[in-house]
DNA sequence: TTACATATCCCATTTTTATGTGATTGATGC
DNA sequence: GCATCAATCACATAAAAATGGGATATGTAA
């Protein structure tokens, strides 16, 4: 028996995923919600073994429902759903520790295939999605979601990687040389490096 | 009126080819040889606009011919053809001068339209082929080629990419750190550049 | 044979980087 | 309110790299 929570603001699809999952065998429906500003109670009282979510809601979104939710429990299984495949939401939710991501126009059978497979530790996700998500880490990854690297230390990296000396920099920048020693010294720490080449090489290597 | 000669020893595709261009509106068959031996005297004399070449012949060669011409005539338009879009030949044509390189299985109708292509500049080739001489434009230039770096001079670039000091390089070749410095010093002159950094990076950026 | 490129080495000087140990401000989060 | 972090600056020292001048030996190509 597979619990369910559903946060989802258009009160027709929760009406219809509600009478879907009642109405098949081995899935127990324990609740829905239009938004998740009550979300880490609600999950506490509930004990749902999947969460469907979806992102676009008034007050608090389903990406914000996600992290809240993954500072209590990295247990429960969570299903994204949306209407588009938009790029930077699937990027935002993978990296949040959504299992899937969904598009709302899965049709029912498909649903309720992707819960059971999110219930036993698979990835469900569309192809149109998946293939974002192949893009993303084949091209997209670049240093500074790779190491955390702060705006700032991200600039400055970028004209290390452009030939630019310490004293280029922090003309560049308007800030005193030490200052960009200091971020580049972050750098070094956060690269695991100790050169400025291995920087520009490894910044490089990884698509910056 | 389009002039085209023809060299292939399969006597067969030579008739037909004949007949399909002496048949066809707005070209002439100017003539056909079983092997490149004479090809720069019949070139000559026969003034064509286009020559379409096989790469396998008996004694001179496709690639030999081609060579040939393109000593004394950079004008006429040369389309080598060939059963198998083979690696090596296709960017040995390409690196003399052949405007385009097809499969012989190319139907008659495409044949015609590619020579009409070559003849107005354009470099007709079957998508197969296309895609071999992509692949080798990313893939396989290197500062090597590109900068006419010595064999050593290369040696020394590899290890500068992977992060190795002076030092380390010096030790790594058993040679003396100001023998590594002056080959750097020749590196950057080829490279156009003047820090390691910047050469480091230049090498990434040409697929080192 | 002369000229040129390569590979090797040496010395000296200046500039640039790397490393360490601070301190101050402002924003964010608990 | 306190902790943390990003961004800023400072001072000092040591290591590495860049630059400019050499020299010698070898092989190749004009």
């Amino acid at each position: 028996m597979i619990r369910v929570l559903l946060y989802e603001d258009n009160s027709q699809l929760r009406d219809g995923i509600s009478i879907l999952l009642n109405g098949t065998e081995g899935f127990e429906f324990v609740g829905s919600f239009p938004d998740c500003s009550d979300i880490v109670a609600q999950c506490q009282s509930l004990q749902p073994d999947v969460i469907l979510m979806d992102i676009n809601m008034p007050n608090v979104d389903g990406l914000e429902g996600l992290k809240r939710i993954r500072k209590v429990n990295s247990d429960v299984k969570i299903l994204m759903l949306t209407v588009f495949d938009d790029n930077q939401n699937v990027f935002e939710a993978i990296k949040n520790g959504a299992n899937g991501y969904l598009l709302k126009k899965t049709p029912p059978a498909k649903l309720l295939e992707y819960i059971q497979d999110a219930q036993t530790g698979g990835a469900p996700m569309t192809s149109s999605i998946a293939a974002q998500v192949l893009k993303m880490f084949s091209g997209h990854s670049n240093p500074v979601e790779q190491f955390n690297l702060s705006e700032r230390e991200s600039t400055v990296l970028g004209l290390l990687v452009n030939g630019h000396s310490y004293k280029m920099i922090a003309a560049d920048l308007f800030i005193s040389i030490d200052t960009v020693r200091s971020h580049i010294k972050k750098i070094y720490e956060k690269l695991h490096v100790n050169s400025k080449s291995e920087a520009v090489a490894k910044a490089l290597k990884n698509n910056y």
